[in-house]
DNA sequence: CTGCTGACAAAATCTGAAGTCTGTCAGCGC
DNA sequence: GCGCTGACAGACTTCAGATTTTGTCAGCAG
């Protein structure tokens, strides 16, 4: 190794620096260990795999993807404002990543599929921060719904086609900012409590 | 040809044939053209080419898969029981033919993403049969919304997980069934009238 | 005249032999 | 002794040449 210890930090940043530079398909441990100055034996002495290497690569890159938004999540504010807002940037911050360098994020894209146990516990994640804040609307009155973790879920649901990369296709096209808020307007509004005045017994009735 | 008349109808109904023995990688037209006992060239005068031919499949195929959503989308019913309906009806549409026989269903995936032209237009049509439940449900007082077209299409986003193919791998697990159901009330308790009891003039705002 | 055939060129796809990459480990040098 | 190296086996990928497929069209048969 050129200078001192040879540690997983830095060749996890080496490993990034790599799949930038050759893409997903070409970059190899013997790239990552050129590029720290070593064999690629040194660099299986930290991670068991190369798969492992690039989970770590993964978690890593998700972390920061989505800094911020769980301070958002707690913020001192309505929770439906709060819940538009958190929506808001986490689409947002996905998209900008997605179209300022679509061959970065295509090849993060790549490391994710690989890594669904990485992507999984940081969905988990998502939905606490989610489940938080429909949690406060119901204690302040705001929201009313059976149980805040299921609600979560279904807003994250709803909402999939503004944060599933699977969509990143049609994040650029000219009624996606329409298109998101229509749907972020239906699901705080299906938050609210109903209204007594009218019978909505029938609503959970799919029969004819 | 062996009986009759060569017609697009038969071939059509032999590329379907071939496609489900053969799969969408190794079906040929030589190989269509030998199920009707013809020469390739005489399929080329009724198809223009392959990727016609294939497309002309796939509309069949959208059609056959989605029929009945139309009469449900006019059944004199409650718009909300009509909409859950019609939303579980896709699904289930969806999910049967995905779970029955994954291996047909993932050839015409193959097929469907192909032919994206035919998809859209299948996709307008379903849009139209949703905008017109939720028009009636704002004629009846059931729903409020701005503009019916705008609000189909966030049913449509939001329901995206349970109708969009991208999504099969999700259709077996044990928790679907529930997902759907949170989303669908999500939804459909979205579109009501907003109580007027409540002050939500800071709902379409997303700043601090 | 109409509808079909089958030989053909160009495009796409397959195959397998050569080359590259992953993951291991005996051993070197500090 | 500890951390690193680099040779190696087996798995995987690449690429060029061989084969198949698409799409055309001159001509044949009824």
């Amino acid at each position: 190794m050129v200078d001192g210890q040879l540690t997983p930090e830095a060749i996890l940043a080496a490993t990034e620096e790599v799949l930038r530079r050759y893409g997903p398909a070409k970059a190899t441990v013997v790239d990552v260990a050129r590029a720290l100055r070593v064999s690629h034996g040194s660099v299986y002495r930290h991670f068991p795999t190369k798969t492992a290497l690039r989970e770590a690569v993964t978690q890593r890159w998700l972390h920061r993807a989505h800094h911020g938004l769980a301070e958002l999540a707690a913020a001192p504010q309505p929770a439906a404002q709060r819940l538009r807002r958190w929506l808001a940037t986490l689409f947002e911050a996905k998209r900008r990543k997605a179209l300022d360098d679509p061959e970065l994020f295509a090849t993060y894209l790549v490391l994710a599929r690989e890594s669904s146990g990485v992507v999984a516990a940081h969905i988990q994640d998502l939905l606490e921060q989610l489940t938080r804040i429909i949690a406060d609307g119901v204690a302040a009155g705001e929201f009313a719904v059976g149980d805040p973790a299921v609600a979560a879920k279904a807003v994250f649901d709803a909402t999939d086609r503004f944060h599933n990369p699977v969509h990143v296709g049609d994040w650029s096209d000219p009624g996606v900012d329409a298109a998101f808020e229509a749907v972020c307007t239906l699901v705080v509004a299906g938050l609210r409590p109903p209204r007594r005045d009218l019978d909505h017994a029938s609503d959970r009735s799919v029969g004819s």
